[in-house]
DNA sequence: GCTTTCGCTTTGCGGCGCAAAGTTCTCCGC
DNA sequence: GCGGAGAACTTTGCGCCGCAAAGCGAAAGC
């Protein structure tokens, strides 16, 4: 049946897959728009932004040209793989259960 | 949009979503048979069946007539209904991230 | 210029997943 | 019938990780 051991942990935790459906619906998101649709706190989102970046599913840039700092993100091709994958399996759990 | 805070911990927990989904499929699980099915460890999935017990997601039944202990695991009315509302969110999820 | 606010960052704690060791049986060989 | 193997859980301990509270440096207001 089901593979659950290919649901990526980095994805799957509540936290970085609300993270992850967002950044998968539009291209750039500023760490302040992230925080205030998702309602995280700022060191719980860096530290998911951190694990995301660091795993090469999103890359961080950041932009100083304003008066404040603005650091956006976006997934990279790895992390629009990856989150394909588990979309998929995810769609697999709702289909199955519904079996 | 989607409200992630919605999904419930105690189900979205990669082994114990594998589990719920299982038991959903069938009526009742042995402790043997899930055990088989998912690959997990001893103390792993008790601990995991402990939770759902606790949480009356989920009704454990011994069965000691057989020569060994037979212990067998199925959805109680209100593990079935939060199941259900886990696998509309993680729909809803799944269409949000291809809309 | 001194304080407040913004925009992250670091630190600390609590909780939990996980596997290895433990326990209580039953069955089998002798 | 007794000792050891093995089944079926159970308990314990470690290590990681999510989370929020506190920190910090730069810009903005007064």
């Amino acid at each position: 049946m089901i593979d659950f051991d290919q649901l990526d942990k980095l994805i799957h935790e509540k936290s970085r897959l609300s993270i992850m459906t967002l950044l998968a619906t539009r291209d750039d998101w500023a760490f302040q728009d992230l925080k205030a649709e998702l309602g995280l706190s700022d060191g719980n989102l860096i530290t998911h932004m951190r694990t995301l970046v660091n795993a090469a599913y999103v890359k961080e840039t950041c932009d100083e040209s304003g008066s404040r700092p603005r650091t956006t993100y976006r997934l990279t091709a790895a992390g629009r793989k990856a989150f394909k994958a588990h979309i998929d399996l995810l769609e697999a759990i709702v289909k199955a259960s519904r079996g």
